[in-house]
DNA sequence: GATGCCTGCCC
DNA sequence: ATTCTGC
DNA sequence: GCAGAATGGGCAGGCATC
């Protein structure tokens, strides 16, 4: 197939709000491809170029681009910004100038083609690869019609921004074999254990859906993760899945274990399925001693703990585990615990249908009691008073909310569905985690937003002592359309074109447009944490603070004097709790 | 060798 | 991560 | 209610540059 020709059905796509309509058009091209190009067609329409596990990243996003396509064109840098900003989108910007300044290419490559040179792209790297890459970009537009042009670099940026994604393509596959959506599920249930799109559509050409049956979970390969949606009351929890049992949110990062005793292996995959197990041999080698299986994939969340105090770490520490260098030494400072709570596959059976409490026996017997590992605490209750004391007593110590499980549920692999239940304690609506803040500045906002002409706002607290406005976070969630639309009329009224002289803002969070302070909002957050980049409250060389998760609550009528202050913030930081295991 | 911009990936 | 919106 | 697309803080690491 055409590279021209696939970008024909993308336009076509973009245009469709429908996802009915959508499946129709996906599963016609999928229909044209043949068993040889089908994959890498696949993670193009991913905008990628590999599965989405697979560590193969570009190392090019906006900033590079507008480099590359500045070179490849022979435009000024901000020219391109330019139009990035006029119109929302790099890929758009860069086919105005490509109709512009092309040379009226006949671009004749194939999706194939395209593929590797991008593939190529990809892989470059060490002393000189930047130049190296933009240069590679510059050569691939210069081979391509600027309808092309368009997509590969909305490819390279990873934000296709077509409304279509996994769910819609698996539908169409199902299109695809008779005009039905009836196969779906046995695609998705395929999709979730080989999480790879471009191989799940290979088999399905070769072999069609019989093919696709046979597939079972494997060790080694990830399976797509649980998810959990969000409720805020116990009422809403027991009257959405009854009798459940009950568990503390562990704020770390999640794990899906494979392990093997008889090849000696263990692998960790992280919630999007990149391989981590090299990053944490600590984790590893508890597995080894704990699990008593010859077979397992089963979850848990790794958090950091300090061994003295007994605490679980903040986020914040924990993260720094997340690492390629320097192992050894930051796992002696900050060991991790491997809390367990689920199991999905062990000794040749599938546990993925089985209910949440069976597999939850199962976890207890196959995990021993050892330094690294330990199952989740759980709580089975029935009542919305059991879940509000449970929920309570978690926030007062300090952790951030708790999980309801649907005993009898499925662990439902890459779905959000019901059968767990996130309950924060930022959801429940207390004041006290609300700030009320001044907004100094805002962006201009890409894709959805271009046309509000706003995407997000700069925030700041006020500093009596200097009176100066401090930065504690940018925000960009939380409003409707139509609030958008009216928060940029107001904010048009008191459009500065430079940066006021009260502001105390970090070369990082400059914005497109700076407004006087007049508004101020009151945000929630879940936590206040230590900011390398936020200014409130910072003093010298030592960090600032700043929101985690800042979204907008209500926009209140104060002035911005009487906004949250630096030692509010300060001492709201210091109330919050720490989290005893 | 230090610094800073940029990106990808955690939440 | 949270939130909003078209279907 | 699902699926998708907007957006956040902040960590480590790659690379360019001083």
């Amino acid at each position: 197939m055409k590279f021209s020709h696939f970008c024909q059905v993308l336009s076509q796509l973009e245009q469709t709000s429908s996802r009915n309509q959508m499946v129709v058009i996906l599963s016609g091209l999928f229909k044209n491809l043949r068993p040889e190009e089908t994959a890498e067609t696949i993670y193009l329409l991913q905008g990628r170029v590999a599965p989405l596990y697979e560590p193969i990243e570009f190392g090019l996003s906006d900033k590079l681009l507008v480099r590359a396509i500045s070179k490849a064109y022979e435009v000024e840098n901000s020219a391109v910004v330019h139009q990035q900003q006029k119109l929302g989108d790099l890929g758009k910007a860069t086919e105005t100038i490509a109709s512009q300044r092309g040379k009226n290419v006949k671009s004749d490559q194939s999706v194939f083609q395209v593929h590797a040179r991008l593939f190529a792209i990809a892989k470059t790297s060490g002393l000189g690869s930047v130049d190296k890459k933009i240069n590679l970009v510059g050569d691939l537009l210069s081979l391509l019609d600027p309808l092309s042009v368009r997509f590969v670099i909305r490819i390279v940026l990873d934000t296709l921004r077509l409304g279509f994604s996994d769910m819609t393509m698996i539908e169409a596959f199902s299109w695809s074999i008779d005009n039905s959506k009836a196969h779906k599920l046995i695609i998705e249930s395929a999709y979730n254990i080989r999480p790879d799109l471009g191989q799940i559509a290979t088999i399905l050409k070769k072999d069609g859906i019989s093919g696709l049956r046979r597939l079972q979970p494997s060790v080694n390969t990830p399976i797509l993760m649980a998810r959990g949606e969000r409720l805020t009351s116990g009422e809403d929890i027991i009257n959405k899945i009854g009798r459940c049992a009950l568990e503390h949110k562990v704020d770390g990062f999640r794990l899906q274990i494979h392990f093997s005793k008889k090849r000696d292996t263990v692998r960790l995959f992280t919630r999007n399925l990149e391989d981590a197990t090299v990053m944490y041999p600590d984790v590893v080698e508890g597995i080894k001693q704990q699990i008593n299986a010859a077979e397992a994939i089963f979850e848990g969340e790794a958090v950091g703990y300090n061994e003295k105090s007994g605490q679980f770490l903040p986020f914040q520490e924990t993260v720094q585990r997340k690492r390629k260098y320097h192992i050894e030494e930051k796992a002696l400072e900050i060991p991790l615990k491997l809390i367990c709570f689920d199991v999905l596959y062990k000794d040749g059976q599938t546990l993925l249908s089985r209910p949440y409490g069976e597999r939850r026996k199962i976890l207890e017997d196959m995990v021993k009691s050892g330094p690294v590992l330990s199952v989740i605490e759980e709580k089975v209750v029935e009542t919305p008073e059991e879940v509000k004391v449970f929920f309570q007593d978690a926030v007062t110590r300090g952790l951030e909310g708790i999980f309801a499980k649907r005993l009898d549920g499925a662990y439902q692999a890459g779905a959000r569905g019901w059968n767990w239940i996130k309950y924060k304690r930022s959801y429940a609506g207390r004041l006290e985690d609300t700030l009320d803040t001044v907004i100094m500045g805002y962006d201009y906002g890409t894709g959805k937003r271009t046309s509000f002409g706003i995407g997000a706002l700069l925030l700041g607290v006020y500093n009596p002592k200097k009176d100066r406005f401090e930065t504690i976070s940018k925000m960009g969630t939380g409003l409707t359309d139509i609030e958008w639309k009216e928060m940029r009329q107001k904010l048009d009224l008191l459009k500065v074109s430079e940066k006021p002289a009260r502001y105390e803002v970090d070369k990082a969070q400059t914005v497109d447009i700076w407004v006087n302070p007049k508004i101020v909002i009151q945000v929630r957050a879940d936590e206040i944490t230590r900011s390398p980049v936020h200014t409130a409250g910072k003093d010298n060389q030592q960090l600032g603070y700043a929101l985690r998760f800042p979204r907008l609550e209500t926009i209140r009528d104060k002035i911005p004097e009487d906004a949250s202050s630096v030692a509010e913030v300060i001492s709201i930081y210091k109330a919050q709790g720490k989290q005893k295991v």
